[in-house]
RNA sequence: GGGCGCGUAGCUCAGUGGUAGAGCACACCCUUCACACGGGUGGGGUCGUAGGUUCAAUCCCUACCGCGCCCACCA
């Protein structure tokens, strides 16, 4: 037994490790080490859902940004990485929603006090969750200031954004359609809307031209066709195209609703197209978006448009009354049935007919027709446009910068194929609706007040159509109120309904105080979310000393700004949230812009390009200089994962079984860009067994008598292998370097792991065993330690361990010294390992091939070796003799016999094999090998020979092809003389 | 209707204008004193199809086939 036993075990125990390292790096300020002098680098975590839990995406994106900040805090950079959670606005609120119905009690049982209260318990409950989990992943964010976007600076930041974009225009007011999901009873943007394809039906109906007015051919009705019969309840027109012959005369004139008799005006229109079924189409307004258009271009004022739909997307009375009462209160679905079903009675419905295979006319009410109906995100339901005021974000003119900055570079979007996709939906942008009727959420800052009539008096209007006030803080809305009314301000804080009741239509004298009241809704998540690179940073206002406020031990949780009193959690809530900044730190300037965004590609419109709009207009500069995209983590099938089809894989799971190291390799070196990662556990598996090569190759090491590394500096060496391996670890750091600066990921893991596996295990400690000397020793440590240093952004836990294992540590793993590229190594000995490894391969196959009994020892009898190669042989004798089980080389002419034959460069080793030898198997082998050559050979010949080649070709592929040709005609020709030896 | 991506070894995926790679799986051998979560050796691909450009194409261009995604108001 030459070797001490080792005090390392033979596997180890991630789950271990993972925690006591963890809790070191976090309790000793190691995320964020002190660095005023260094260069600020910077990411922003996107803000995962407050109450949610980590997804198998959360564990790509994390890992990723943990890569980058490991590798850019190793490189001695001032490495911040910004972590926070998000409020999460319609989400949270429906869990705790479903919370109380599984109770038997709903939201609406709670005052909105009582129930964000709620909320923020289950906040408190559960906000925890996903930030313990990131830790276990091994994320080195700077948790010291962790945020929440309801934090009072972040709603700060909210505030005044909301505040300064209405004095600038760019957000408003409007009455417009909007996608209204009925289910939430909230207003919903553009994105949170999915198209799918629906089985519906295509309906026509006669409506009967007003006062014996005819068209051009005598008929007396226009043919109108409709994929939602029911909004015809709230039609008030009907548009023909302005050139159509058929309807040109009668523009302007009036045509009767048959249910609703309304008398409906028929405007020309281009909207309508004379192809397509009858040249003639409904026009309803208030409920569809093309409608609303015609309606207004034929000077239909969006106050006028008839509704016919309330919250819930039940039918209501229109505002001319016509709707029959049997109609009232019925759901849109049903609506439709019995709208079809009047308009049959009464003769109304032109009914479809086809023809069966046997040609017979076969009627039906409707053709029926594969429709794209519109469905909620969130709620699943079929979404209404619905007639409503909102606020909106005019996004088209913040879009301008932002695509500005992608252009001339200043943001570089990768994978570069992502730009035409941002650029096509910066180009087409509409207002977004940023207000949302949820009680969960940052309260938009404006109060509504009453009208005034030309009599001066005050009128209520509680739906807040009326005047409105935008302000930080209530009193700077009284204020704009007192100078508004001119008279006395009371703020209602929440009017009740009690108090709704009593406004509404009330017309105040003279004399009377002008009431105000708070909009009752909040804004979009995504609005907070976009401001998320600079309000994390302290904008707008870094706190003075004395300001920051102590931190809660659950390092959660978050208070509301003075604000927004009416949302004000009870008191024992009001706990944590400190600002981000520490006191007197100026991190805005420092690290905005950030230099990197890592998100998912399918929050590139929702989230990116809102802080880029946002970094834009309020920093003056864009919010990160890259932006990168990644694709989404498939289940093991390729299909995406969900829970309906329970293919989710959980990745604390893996974890537990693998480690979190393995984990994040595997996200690593499966994140090629522009393609979905496909889950495989096999591979997680299989970097879980290189975390354990590495460790049992730190085995090897400490058995040894190799320890730390004392330079940074790679040791002296004379020695070819270990010039060699310097230069391997030489060409190693460049790989990755090249591979993190270009954020190949895959090609960043893939340098490592071949290098550490079949560079370092397989051939360097190999050609050292037994050879340990003191200059080994010592390259062998610097080495290692080089590995541990560049493998750990990609496993942080092990790396750190054998750190601390391998030698007495000034510092910890993770703010290590990245590796400095300085010599490439020796070429003549980087040559000879090469050589080397080439003629063990040889002697190793040879010896499988011939089924030479693994243990048994060869002699070996060199030919033609030049004096390079008898050098070489006489220093690598030893390691021919461990590897290729070599017992004897000798320059000697080989005795008769049977031999086994290898070439290698211009040498020929000729391997007698006494008895053993299979002399058919040796001659199959050479055969093979010379076949090989000769295919080469000619292959490089015949292209050669070819006068267009030799014409055109680039002069290095020709002079290539030579010496490619050169080598390959005498290679053939040594084995040919191996052969013939055999004959 | 637009836009994008993918189709390379049984599986999951890299890759390059000049003789095709990895991991896993597979076959055979190995209780070699770091590691069987290991070591050694090997088999396996007309690089979706058809054209074109080129001295040369898996790689560039065109069309087509198959798969997936995003955007879009056609009644």
């Amino acid at each position: 037994m030459g070797f001490p036993m080792t005090d390392l075990p033979k596997t180890f125990d991630p789950a271990e490790i993972e925690a006591r390292w963890y809790a070191h790096w976090e309790g000793n300020g190691l995320f964020r080490p002190e660095r005023p002098d260094a260069q600020p680098y910077t990411i922003v975590n996107p803000p995962p859902n407050v109450t949610g839990s980590l997804h198998i995406g959360h564990a790509l994106d994390n890992t990723l940004q943990d890569i980058m900040i490991r590798y850019e805090r190793l490189r001695g950079k001032d490495a911040l990485w910004v972590v926070g959670t998000d409020h999460a606005g319609i989400a949270t609120q429906m869990v705790v929603e479903r919370q109380m119905n599984a109770k038997g009690e709903k939201r609406t049982d709670y005052t909105r006090d009582e129930f964000v209260a709620k909320v923020w318990e289950w906040k408190h409950e559960s906000g925890g969750t996903i930030t313990g989990q990131l830790r276990r992943l091994g994320c080195s964010m700077d948790w010291s200031r962790e945020q929440f976007t309801m934090d009072p600076h972040f709603s700060k930041a909210v505030v005044k954004v909301f505040v300064e974009l209405h004095q600038r225009g760019l957000l408003y007011r409007d009455k417009r359609l909007v996608n209204w999901d009925p289910h939430f009873r909230s207003a919903i943007s553009d994105l949170e809307v999915e198209t799918k394809e629906t089985q519906g039906g295509f309906w026509r109906f006669t409506y009967p031209l007003a006062g014996g007015v005819r068209l051009a051919d005598g008929t007396d009705h226009i043919v109108v066709a409709t994929t939602r019969p029911e909004t015809m309840l709230a039609d008030m027109a009907v548009a023909v195209h302005p050139d159509d012959p058929r309807y040109r005369s009668v523009i302007g004139k009036e045509i009767l609703q048959p249910i609703t008799g309304r008398r409906l005006r028929i405007v020309g229109d281009d909207y309508a197209d004379p192809e397509l079924g009858s040249g003639a189409v409904k026009i309803t307004p208030g409920h569809d978006f093309n409608d609303f258009e015609v309606g207004k271009r034929a000077g239909i004022a969006a106050g006028a448009m008839l509704n016919m739909f309330d919250a819930d997307a039940k039918v209501v009375q229109t505002a001319d009354g016509l709707v029959p009462a049997r109609f009232i209160g019925m759901d849109r679905f049903d609506a439709r049935g019995a709208v079809v079903a009047e308009m049959k009675a009464q003769g109304f419905l032109v009914p479809h007919v086809t023809k069966n295979k046997e040609g017979e006319a076969v009627v039906a009410d409707f053709e029926p027709r594969v429709i794209q109906t519109p469905f909620g995100d969130r709620s699943g339901v079929v979404i209404e446009p619905w007639l409503t005021d909102q606020w909106y974000v005019d996004a088209a003119k913040l879009a301008v910068p932002p695509m500005q900055a992608v252009r001339d570079g200043r943001i570089e979007i990768v994978p570069k194929t992502w730009e035409k996709t941002f650029f096509n939906w910066m180009e087409n942008i509409q207002p977004w609706c940023v207000s949302r009727q949820l009680w969960w959420g940052h309260r938009i800052p404006a109060w509504f007040g009453p009208s005034v009539t030309d009599e001066g008096k005050l009128s209520y209007d509680m739906s807040g159509e009326g005047p409105s006030f935008v302000a930080e803080t209530q009193e700077a809305a009284e204020q704009l109120a007192l100078d508004h009314y001119g008279r006395a301000i009371v703020t209602v804080a929440d009017p009740g309904e009690a108090m709704i009741a009593a406004l509404a239509g009330h017309q105040s004298e003279a004399g009377e105080p002008a009431y105000i009241w708070r909009d009752p809704d909040v804004l979009d998540t995504w609005f907070s979310s976009a401001l998320w690179p600079f309000g994390t940073l302290g904008w707008p206002t870094p706190p003075r000393d004395g300001e920051v406020a102590a931190r809660s031990a659950d390092g959660g949780g978050g208070r509301l700004d003075a604000n927004s009193r009416s949302d004000a959690a009870p008191p024992h809530h009001q706990q944590a949230g400190g600002p981000p900044p520490r006191a007197g730190e100026d991190l805005v300037s420092r690290h905005y812009p950030n230099d990197l965004l890592i998100s998912g590609f399918d929050i590139l419109f929702f989230w990116d390009a809102r802080m880029a709009m946002m970094g834009q207009e309020f920093m003056g500069d864009v919010p990160w200089r890259k932006l990168y995209l990644h694709g989404l983590v498939r289940a093991a099938d390729g299909q995406k994962m969900s829970k309906s089809k329970g293919n989710v894989v959980d990745p604390l799971g893996l974890i537990d079984r693998f480690g979190a190291d393995a984990l994040r390799f595997f996200m690593a070196a499966m994140e090629s860009q522009g393609r979905d990662v496909k889950m495989d556990e096999k591979r997680v598996e299989g970097y879980r067994n290189f975390a354990t090569k590495l460790w049992n190759a730190a085995r090897f090491l400490q058995a040894n008598g190799v320890t730390a590394s004392t330079s940074i500096d790679a040791p002296a060496a004379t020695l070819p292998v270990n010039q060699w391996i310097v230069g391997q670890v030489a060409a190693t750091v460049q790989a990755l370097d090249t591979a993190i600066a270009e954020l190949r990921f895959d090609a960043a893991a893939n340098a490592i792991y071949h290098f550490v596996w079949d560079q370092f295990c397989d051939w360097y400690i190999e050609l050292t065993k037994g050879a340990m000397d003191e200059e080994t020793r010592a390259v062998a440590g610097w080495a290692f330690d080089q590995i541990l240093v560049m493998l750990h952004p990609f496993m942080p836990f092990i790396t750190e361990e054998l750190w601390h294992l391998t030698g007495d540590r000034a510092n910890a793993l993770i703010v290590a010294q990245w590796p400095q590229v300085s010599a490439s190594g020796d070429g003549a000995a980087a040559a000879e390992i090469d050589w080397l490894i080439r003629l063990v391969s040889a002697v190793r196959t040879a010896r499988t091939e011939l089924n030479v009994p693994p243990g048994a020892k060869m002699k070996a009898f060199v030919r033609d070796a030049g004096a390079v190669t008898q050098a070489r042989i006489a220093r690598q004798s030893a390691a021919l003799g461990r590897l290729g089980r070599i017992e004897a080389l000798s320059f000697d002419a080989a005795p008769e016999g049977g031999a086994a034959q290898l070439v290698v460069d211009e040498a020929t080793f000729v391997l007698p094999l006494e008895g053993l030898i299979d002399i058919a198997a040796e001659k199959a082998r050479l055969a093979k090998a010379l076949a090989a050559a000769e295919k080469e050979r000619d292959s490089l010949g015949n292209r050669l020979s070819n006068p267009a080649f030799v014409e055109k070709a680039k002069p290095e592929a020709i002079a290539k092809a030579r010496e490619d040709h050169g080598e390959k005609t005498a290679e053939a020709q040594r084995i040919k003389a191996a052969l013939d030896r055999l004959a």
